[in-house]
DNA sequence: CCGATTTAGTTTCATTTGAAACCAATGGCA
DNA sequence: TGCCATTGGTTTCAAATGAAACTAAATCGG
């Protein structure tokens, strides 16, 4: 009896209801909304500093002399958001901007003494709060996430 | 040498050394956002709807007679948020609020036929677009991943 | 039963965010 | 060389968001 047989595969499909609670992506952005916000409560006010200034301060810790389109491309941030977080870094004295040498539309950035200095007391804050997330899982669990969220990080470009 | 010792440490504890790109909340935040957009992309324009309205369409289909409160709590979004997002649900007809029976206050929360019938429609996408994401993992690695999600937000909860 | 407190939801206002328009310097290339 | 398309970055304007104040109904204590 064909009929049935589909009758029942079209019952199975929509059975497979979408259950929000359930629903990776809802849950990703729950987790990541979480963390984030835990993590930035422990130095936005104490330091007056913005998450997308954090990480623009992360980047130029380890790459200095970006630009704002590499550190855009490296933060995964849009240059608006950039230009705006640089902005405020540069007039709060922890980011300095030159002119590019190649390009006098770009400007090179690097972090002041006052910006290492805040990197440097922001970083372990940092990592203390994932050590303490991670501290949930084994050192095989957190690995084995690691390399999934790698391989789910390049699939959803793909999206 | 007590001395060499705790200079060889602390040159270790400095040595983790905070990598943007391998920074777990970043990461996070990174999936999230790419996930989240490519679904919304594929439903908002089409739709008029947002995310924050597709999350109480989702949970209502599933939950009829919630009231705005427990929708925020179900969904995660403060107050303000469910309450805008459901006036513009009311307005398009695709949400009735009707006063609740036992408090005058609230508002019983209901699917129209319009949302049931946009429910429908979506549904199947945001899954289809989950499966799409997943199939980068076998299934076991969905389980393990799921779970160690789980686990996640429940220590994510804690910081 | 009356006032004080709490709770459901909305509104207001200030800030953040994003898209698109914009300006200025660059890199072809005719 | 001089024009045109491109690229780096900023500005503008509208929409999204969040915190706090607010309205109205319900509950609690006496």
């Amino acid at each position: 009896m064909a009929s049935v047989a589909l009758r029942k595969a079209a019952k199975e499909a929509a059975a497979e209801r979408l259950i929000l609670e359930r629903f990776l992506p809802y849950r990703l952005s729950i987790l990541s909304n979480r963390i984030s916000r835990a993590i930035a409560a422990r130095y936005a006010k104490t330091f007056d500093l913005t998450i997308p200034e954090w990480r623009i301060i992360a980047v130029l810790g380890r790459r200095p002399g970006l630009t704002a389109r590499q550190v855009a491309k490296a933060t995964e941030m849009d240059k608006v958001a950039v230009s705006r977080a640089v902005a405020k870094l540069v007039a709060a004295k922890r980011v300095s901007a030159d002119v590019h040498d190649a390009d006098a539309r770009a400007q090179s950035l690097t972090l002041t003494a006052q910006g290492e200095a805040l990197h440097a007391r922001i970083a372990p804050i940092a990592l203390e709060s994932e050590r303490r997330l991670l501290a949930a899982l084994s050192a095989g669990e957190r690995a084995k996430f690691d390399a999934l969220i790698d391989r789910l990080l390049d699939a959803a470009r793909e999206l």
